[in-house]
RNA sequence: AGGGGCAUAGUUCAAAGGUAGAACAGUGGUCUCCAAAACCAUCGAUGUGGGUUCGAUUCCUACUGCCCCUG
C-alpha cells in the first residue's frame, strides 16, 4: 500500500514569556493556520491572570484550541492532551488548514509530533496511589529496590530519589508485565509523525528573566490573588493537577496564611525562572528543532515571520509563491 | 567629630594559626501518563596595605567601606 503524504504541522514554542502566543496569531493569520495551545494550564476555565491566557482580542479572529475546555477541578495530562490535540488536528485538517501548535510544554509537542503510544495503560490510577501511600509509609527506597527486582535496567536510569519515575515504571511493569525501559526504548525510535516545522523561540538568558519577572508584577496588579481566592471558594485544593501550575500554588500557600505574600511572589518568579531555563534544555535535547533568537532578527516579529515563512516553504508546508 | 561594632561566594550565614562549609541564586543535565511536575550535577569567596609567624584569610596595625551609639 501506498505511504500517504505526511500532515503538515507547524510547532512555536520556547521558554515562557518569550512572546510565543502572538507571534503564533500572527503566524496563523498569514499561512491560514488554526492554533492548537500546548500548554496544561490554559486548558482550564477561570485560569486566566496566572497561565497568561491568551484574550479573546488578541486571538485576533484566529481560532483557538485547548484553550478554556476543562474546569479546574478536573485532571489533565499528556495522554489527555495527545488525544485532544489529535482531534483538534483532524477538524483543522478537514478544513483545508494548517494547524499551529503553540506553547512551552515541550512533553506534550512531543507527544504528538511523534505519536507516542500511551495507550498500554488504561486509566485506573488505583495502583499508583497504592504505590504513592507506599512510598509515604515505608520509604522511597523500598519501591526502588522493589524496581530492581523487576526492572533493573530502568534503575540505572532512573535516579533513586526520583520516586515519581520509580512509581511509573513499576506500575508500567505491573499493568502490562514489560519492563518501561523496554518501551521507551522503542519509542524513542520514532520520527516524526508530520511534515513538521518545529520552532523554538528563544532570547536573551537575561532578556527572559526580566520578562518573567516583569509578567509577574503585571499579574499580581491584575488580581491574580483575587483569582486563587476565587478558584479556592470553587473548591480548588492543591493536591489538584491545576493547582499545581505556577502562580497558583505559591498564591495558595499565601491565602492558607503558610506564606507572606512577598515570599510567594518571590517563589513565583524564581521558579518560573527555573521552569524556563528548563524549558530551554529540553528543546536542546529535540534534534529537529528550528532556533528562532529574537536578538538575531532584532527583536523585530516581522523579521521573524519572513523567516519562518521562508522555512514553511521549503518545507512544503505552505504553497510556493 | 568622638566611641563601639562588622567586613568571608551574587545574597544570607558558618568555621578556622596549616584543606574555608551550607542554603538560596546562577549554570549544565535527566525526562515517553501529575511535566508550570519530579529529579540529578556543577561553577563560585576571606575588602586594601603593612607587621608578628615556618605558615595569616584567622592575631596586631593603618586605610577604606558599611552599621550603631553619643554630640
Amino acid at each position: 500500500m501506498k505511504q500517504e503524504a505526511k500532515r503538515p504541522l507547524v510547532i512555536l514554542t520556547g521558554p515562557t514569556a518569550v512572546g510565543k502566543s502572538a507571534l503564533a496569531v500572527a503566524l496563523a493569520k498569514q499561512i491560514g493556520g488554526e492554533i492548537i495551545s500546548a500548554d496544561s494550564m490554559q486548558v482550564y476555565r477561570h485560569m486566566d491572570i496566572g497561565s497568561a491566557k491568551i484574550t479573546r482580542e488578541e486571538m485576533a479572529g484566529v481560532p483557538h484550541y485547548l484553550i478554556d475546555v476543562l474546569d479546574p477541578t478536573e485532571e489533565f495530562n499528556v495522554v489527555v492532551f495527545q488525544k485532544m490535540a489529535k482531534e483538534a488536528m483532524a477538524q483543522i485538517y478537514e478544513r483545508g488548514h494548517i494547524p499551529i501548535l503553540a506553547g512551552g510544554t515541550g512533553f506534550y509537542i512531543q507527544a504528538v509530533l511523534y505519536d507516542i503510544d500511551f495507550t498500554e495503560n488504561d486509566e485506573d490510577t488505583a495502583l499508583r496511589r497504592a504505590l504513592e501511600e507506599e512510598a509515604c509509609r515505608k520509604g522511597p527506597a523500598v519501591l526502588y529496590e522493589r524496581l530492581q527486582e523487576v526492572d533493573p535496567a530502568s534503575c540505572e536510569k532512573i535516579h533513586r530519589n526520583n520516586v515519581k519515575r520509580v512509581i511509573r515504571a513499576i506500575e508500567f511493569y505491573e499493568k502490562t508485565g514489560r519492563p518501561i525501559s523496554e518501551h521507551n526504548q522503542e519509542q524513542r525510535e520514532r520520527v516524526s509523525f508530520y511534515n513538521d516545522a518545529y520552532f523554538v523561540l528563544e532570547d536573551d538568558r537575561e532578556r527572559i528573566y526580566q520578562r518573567i519577572e516583569a509578567r509577574v508584577d503585571l499579574m499580581l496588579s491584575q488580581g491574580l490573588v483575587e483569582e486563587v481566592s476565587a478558584l479556592r471558594k470553587m473548591g480548588c485544593t492543591r493536591d489538584m493537577v491545576s493547582m499545581q501550575g505556577l502562580g497558583y500554588k505559591e498564591i495558595l500557600a499565601y491565602l492558607e496564611g503558610e506564606l507572606s505574600l512577598e515570599e510567594a511572589v518571590y517563589r513565583i518568579k524564581r521558579d518560573t525562572r527555573h521552569f524556563a531555563k528548563r524549558q530551554l534544555t529540553w528543546f536542546r535535547r529535540e534534534k529537529e528543532v528550528i532556533w528562532v533568537d529574537k536578538e538575531k532578527f532584532d527583536q523585530s516579529s516581522q523579521k521573524i515571520l519572513f523567516f519562518m515563512q521562508e522555512i514553511l516553504r521549503e518545507k512544503d508546508i505552505i504553497l510556493q509563491k
